[in-house]
DNA sequence: TTTCTTTACTAAATCGGTTTAGTTATTGAT
DNA sequence: ATCAATAACTAAACCGATTTAGTAAAGAAA
């Protein structure tokens, strides 16, 4: 009663002599239903407020099973593309009373794995991953368990799994044609090395909009850099495509990161922005509007990313769904800047 | 055997005809110094990990009487600034072991309460929290609980806690003594209405700079606004500034987000920076070295932020300081780049 | 042969809740 | 006066680990 220990209901239920069973059906809400009278309510929780007790959720989720915790994977927290989904994410779970645990995989793989069963040791009652598309065998073993997950952003294009992701086929195909309807006819592409999706189909949306305008794609305007290196490999790139006898006269990025790299490295060079190349985005950074030249980009709806995911998840959790499956492909959208110099 | 069913410690013991404490000993490592045969390991563990035995942290966390969790309370996950410092501390607590359940508080105090009490009944082992500071009695309640948890960016500054911070006052001082010399005579200050300890501090170092160099600061030259309106204010607190009878000839901004909305905001007035006036912001955005022109800002170190957050923390929790409580003042570094016309 | 060690385990309590299946005392109907 | 209903609780099992305090059997020492 006095001392500095945590008040637990066995606590309350001894100081008060009522039983546990009294005390938990009354902290919960549940006293009415189950004929507590109103005076023994009202000393339970009276008493229960005086000392401050803190349920412990551990005992609880024990008990029911669940833990009302769901768990984010992502590959990295600092990235602003991530981190407004983690936003949006935490806002929507935490509406519906899930407190969200997460983690940064830093697209390692292994790390990434043990995340999952880190995860899955805590007792996450789902988990929302963005994955570096390298661990099938974990995907198969939450499959085969029938755990609730949801995938984002990377999915696994053969596996039959919930996720949502962006159109970023069209993606890329939509800045591709703006720069060709402006009439850039040598369009680059500076994008990452093969193993993701969403790089391997924006990657084909650049492709098939330079088709789409009789144009053969020159293997040599379209470079893949390692992304762990890409903030050095950049500058290599750049001078490939723009300083080479023929130099493209546009160029897409496939990312934010490369092109504000990109565009740093530009602006080094001393080559200008947007009239000896034009240059053009997908994603972007929330400044980009205000960088020199404003960077035309393709944006994603970050907001519906992450909220889709946290519906689609809670439909699995609590079985709300007939579908075997849930999958959404969002829109993205085309803000038009200055960098491809018609404005 | 067969069904879908989680493994528990105890369906291996039935299986294996073996007690529940030898196999919860093998698991957990202590077989050697228990004697169990080698065979007998042997055996449990191979079991186990034909069986996928995922063990229950919620069961283990309250039998050990811990979640080996540290639960993050910030405004904002989506904040740059405290994205990076929550990748940070998400990457150390890994390291030791523990996950982080986080949480954005959209500076609401009452939000930021309920998420307090929400991760206690969690029964995280300790909180990081970058405070609304308008939570006096969760503070007092966490210190007289004897609570693990440290402030960081935010702190109450006359309650005794662990906190790291930034020093908020030398780094506007140094920024505004950066215009000085270089000749700016009228600065303005845009920043937030009163309430956080940090934006208070930025506010006398900026004074201070002006005191030191002999220039009384005039009250018309501050303008403080409201956070959530930020975005629209703005526009009306640089028209009066810059657009006055008598017009400020630089402006510091004390926070990135102010800044970026404010360059946007002078480009829109077709204000030139820096020959009308020159800019600097308190901490910055990953593209203030590439927007137009680039901005002088002062930055924070978030590594040693979520470091030392981390740090401190796990001290208190493992009892392995003496002392009473830990603080931490980091340093900013100045950032001179073009947006103060002397390049 | 008896006793002491050591080896290789195990029974049962515990953590702090939830929940099922009762129990007892009182009231109302007949 | 008797019996069924209802009100107001409660005992005990359970969730899945950890951990303390043993125990039985085998080997070594006396």
């Amino acid at each position: 009663m006095k001392s500095g220990k945590k008040y637990s209901l066995k606590d309350i239920a001894n100081d008060l002599n009522i039983s546990k069973t009294t005390v938990s059906l009354v902290l919960n809400n549940k006293g009415n239903e189950n004929k507590i009278s109103a005076d023994t309510q009202k000393r339970i929780k009276d008493y229960a407020k005086k000392n401050d007790y803190v349920p412990n959720q551990l005992a609880r989720g024990l008990s029911i099973g669940k833990s009302e915790t769901i768990g984010l994977i992502i590959p990295n927290i600092s990235d602003t593309f991530y981190s407004k989904v983690a936003g949006i994410i935490e806002r929507e779970a935490q509406e519906q009373g899930y407190t969200v645990l997460f983690s940064s995989s830093y697209e390692d793989p292994k790390k990434e794995g043990k995340l999952i069963h880190s995860m899955l040791n805590r007792q996450v009652d789902g988990l929302i991953i963005a994955s570096t598309q390298q661990n099938q065998k974990e995907i198969d073993f939450l499959k085969k368990e029938k755990f609730p997950f949801v995938l984002f952003d990377r999915y696994y294009p053969d596996k039959d799994t919930d996720y949502v992701v962006v159109d970023n086929y069209l993606g890329t195909k939509k800045i591709t044609e703006h720069l060709l309807n402006l009439g850039r006819k040598r369009i680059g592409l500076i994008t990452l090395k093969p193993g993701l999706e969403p790089i391997a189909q924006r990657l084909q949306g650049y492709k098939d909009a330079l088709t789409q305008f009789n144009i053969k794609s020159e293997e040599s305007y379209i470079v893949e850099i390692e992304r762990e290196s890409y903030f050095k490999e950049i500058e290599n790139a750049l001078v490939g495509l723009v300083l080479a006898k023929d130099p493209v006269d546009a160029i897409v990025f496939s990312t934010h990161y490369l092109a504000s790299q990109g565009l740093r490295v530009l602006k080094k060079l001393a080559i200008n922005v947007p009239k000896d190349v034009a240059i053009v985005s997908f994603d972007e950074l929330s400044a980009f509007d205000i960088v020199e030249p404003p960077i035309t980009s393709v944006i994603q709806p970050t907001n519906e990313i992450g909220s889709a995911a946290v519906k689609i998840l809670l439909n699995k959790i609590n079985g709300t769904t007939l579908k075997k499956t849930e999958t959404r492909v969002l829109e993205t959208k085309l803000e038009i800047r200055g960098s491809c110099g018609q404005l």
